[in-house]
DNA sequence: ACCTGAACACCGTTCAAGT
DNA sequence: ACCTGAACACCGTTCAAGT
């Protein structure tokens, strides 16, 4: 009877892509972007640095078939709510889209550096799904599309800096925030007047809402056209 | 009569933080991101590595360094114009990033790594001054503004990437361009129709034209807005 | 105060050799 | 066909030692 323990003991299966994406996923989550090492890998699946390149082909790839994995996921979750119109649809992809990056950082910087690859153009086939629905005309439908995933792949990888950023220093959000608006308050009073007024907003702004309003502002856009 | 020439031969002056970020911006232009390194960038300075460190905290110390170089000038040079609505503004400072970007591909990347940092001030304060002259509430001011940024950002972000991919495969944006629309028309049909529909707007579409449509759309809706 | 350069502790990737 | 693990060619960073 074979144990059903996978924990990196020995290895009871052979290994496969899909295995390894899936102890990539684990060691992201667990250890962060610097974590994911073809050492560490290879420890944690228990065999060799090298038997590794016979499944991905460079570490690139490897990251941009991780990210996929969970993009692919959270937009099939998000799917099937079936929101009553494309707006609202529109609204739960992309937050979808910012929870997952929320829970798993490195997939917001994964989603920066695989632009056109298979996670952006499930987000694209999505998004632009519910552009249609909007009736945008065809002509503008491109550029439309991109607008709102540029847009929401851009947040994400902010966000995701940030993330990655307070957790190397060892802070917390919140702390992260107080010390950055104090720099900011520290600033030129006349270079930098907007900024200045704006360290409050910094430190009490809700990323998740401030993230769909701009969704919003993007979609108002849109039927404004003519 | 000392030579005029700053070439990697020996040093003259004595190393300061504007050598060491002049030098880096000149290896980022002519090797690519990969090609900064703290040994190319001593070469280049005809000093060791490690004097490097006297002066500058560590390499992502140096990145936003560099980055808030060249952002800083480019924000200098847009300001001048002096736009006549606050929108043509707008407008005028995001091409003039894109441009920067476009010049300065890594510029893209440094800029989405380094959030809440100098250079990512300068762009809320330059833009968040136009958001005020439209007349936009004080109570959104901090929303636009920020939905303006991440999406300058992300796209500068994407364009990076693309053109960093371009680099490394060799290959002209054209050819990039022409090999990722048959990729997608590769796709399966039913689960990506809207994206196989697209191929021929990624292939012919106009970086810089979608840019400006993206925040044309944003400050649409801001006008929109009640 | 500032610089030098060897040394340390890592990386991704390759590849002969094994099964 | 698939895996092993040592070896290669790099990194960023540190630090005793120099001036």
């Amino acid at each position: 009877m074979p144990r059903k323990n996978p924990s990196p003991d020995k290895r009871e299966d052979a290994l496969s892509r899909e295995r390894i994406i899936e102890a990539a996923i684990t060691l992201l989550d667990t250890s962060g972007e610097s974590g994911l090492t073809f050492r560490a890998l290879a420890d944690a699946l228990a065999t060799g640095a090298g038997a590794i390149y016979w499944h991905i082909a460079h570490k690139n790839d490897l990251l941009t078939a991780v990210c996929d994995a969970v993009i692919a996921r959270t937009l099939q979750a998000a799917g099937g709510a079936g929101a009553a119109t494309p707006h609202a649809t529109v609204r739960a992809i992309a937050l979808a889209v910012f929870e997952a990056i929320d829970a798993h950082p490195w997939v917001g910087s994964a989603l920066t550096q695989a632009p056109g690859q298979l996670p952006h153009v499930r987000l694209l086939e999505h998004i632009g799904q519910q552009v249609r629905q909007l009736g945008v005309p065809e002509a503008t439908q491109w550029v439309v599309a991109c607008t709102l995933v540029n847009y929401m792949v851009g947040v994400g990888g902010q966000n995701a800096a940030n993330a990655q950023f307070a957790r190397q220093e060892g802070i917390e959000r919140d702390g992260f925030l107080a010390s950055m608006a104090n720099t900011w308050l520290a600033l030129d009073a006349d270079e930098f007047g907007f900024t200045r007024s704006m360290a409050t907003c910094l430190r009490t702004h809700d990323d998740r809402a401030d993230f769909l309003t701009g969704i919003d502002l993007i979609l108002r856009g849109i039927a404004t056209e003519d």
